[in-house]
DNA sequence: TAGATTGTTAATCGATTAACAATC
DNA sequence: TAGATTGTTAATCGATTAACAATC
């Protein structure tokens, strides 16, 4: 029997829902509340409390026996849970409106970027959002100076996979790949591919069932 | 017992390949390739045949009997499946940086921007990628004139909902929300959250699982 | 004590994968 | 005929939902 690549993480959903769950909790946090019930949550994400409670027992948040969850330490449980406790560290190759998007985006947590990456002379030196734009040729000799942990692409498809080649020899953990194209990563970076048309897939799907 | 508000469409996951099937077939195309094997598209994708063939027979591929399936046929059959075939028309809401790349995205089928919206008069009166930024307080003028079905939102979080509050009352099927904050529209409007972060969180769980 | 809520086990549902019949 | 491949039914696996025990 031939054996599947991709292992499965199981709990895909859930951990997806997580960072809602975040945005959810801080919401609270902001109006000073401290306890909430499963069902005060599910409401606010519009799905079932069961589900709530199921993805929160994957983080062990803590509870205040069977009162509430307590806002605070449920926030920490998520963060911890993905890692995101310690920021990592990350690059982003490809400085055109997109790869601008993500440096400038606000809704990140535990990432944050220390460099971006470009082959258009008037865009090295400068900075977007604070972050330097850096001559791509020096890509190599930069992640051996600086520990990087995610590379982000936002370049053009055609040139993704010869930079993912040059990411490939250096210590890197992950990629998040936003191009257009399938790139070849070795087993031990993690890989991510987000492919906008897929949400449009699923909108146009409903649209027809509206119908 | 309550009622779930957001019925299951089934096959959400097949519906999400959709996109990537097409992008893979549209490359036999540009190879001259004709017949294809659920095998060839398997490989190329990374996933099994078995889930191609149980994919793909949801939206009736045309088949060289046994011998595989018609690259053209089944470039049409999966557009007409998702509405692909007559492009919908759409607006986009909030021209910052997301805005500027999704009007220039080149991955969108059955897509077509007609205009963009924006209160910053710097902005109103030009074009991006050919599409108008019109001012936002004609929104409402130019939706009564004009049949639009998708509006995309990637405006600041704070104006979301009033500028949804105003869609709603105008002849649109769709919302595509791409802010970080909870919209409410009327139950005939289809509605799809996209939230750049569970990709994020997926990787951090990707990563965690390396190690 | 009564009510509420988590934690946990069981049931259901849906998606994936396997197996194989049909047939070119 | 033999080999290959879709189409289809069955089996498995995982995610969601229900039910309820534990206990504050």
């Amino acid at each position: 029997m031939m054996e599947t690549e991709t292992k499965r993480l199981g709990k895909t959903p859930s951990i997806r829902r997580m960072s809602l769950y975040l945005s959810t909790l801080k919401s609270y946090q902001a109006k000073k509340i401290e306890i909430v019930t499963s069902a005060d949550i599910a409401a606010d994400m519009d799905i079932l409390p069961i589900v709530v409670k199921k993805d929160l027992q994957l983080v062990h948040p803590p509870t205040k026996k069977r009162a509430g969850y307590l806002v605070n330490g449920t926030i920490k449980a998520i963060t911890t849970f993905l890692g995101w406790n310690k920021p990592k560290s990350a690059i982003l190759i490809g400085v055109g409106h997109l790869g601008s998007a993500l440096l400038g985006y606000r809704g990140f947590s535990g990432l944050t970027f220390v460099a971006a990456f470009d082959t258009d002379v008037k865009k090295i030196g400068t900075t977007i959002h604070h972050i330097p734009v850096l001559n791509i040729s020096n890509l190599s000799h930069f992640l051996k100076k600086r520990k990087i942990e995610i590379a982000v692409l936002t370049m053009p498809s055609e040139q993704a996979q010869s930079i993912v080649d040059i990411l490939s020899q250096e210590n890197i953990l992950a990629i998040w790949n936003f191009t257009q194209t399938k790139i070849h990563v070795p087993s031990h970076i993690a890989l991510q591919r987000e492919d906008l048309s897929a949400g449009l897939a699923e909108l146009s799907a409903k649209i027809k069932n509206n119908q």
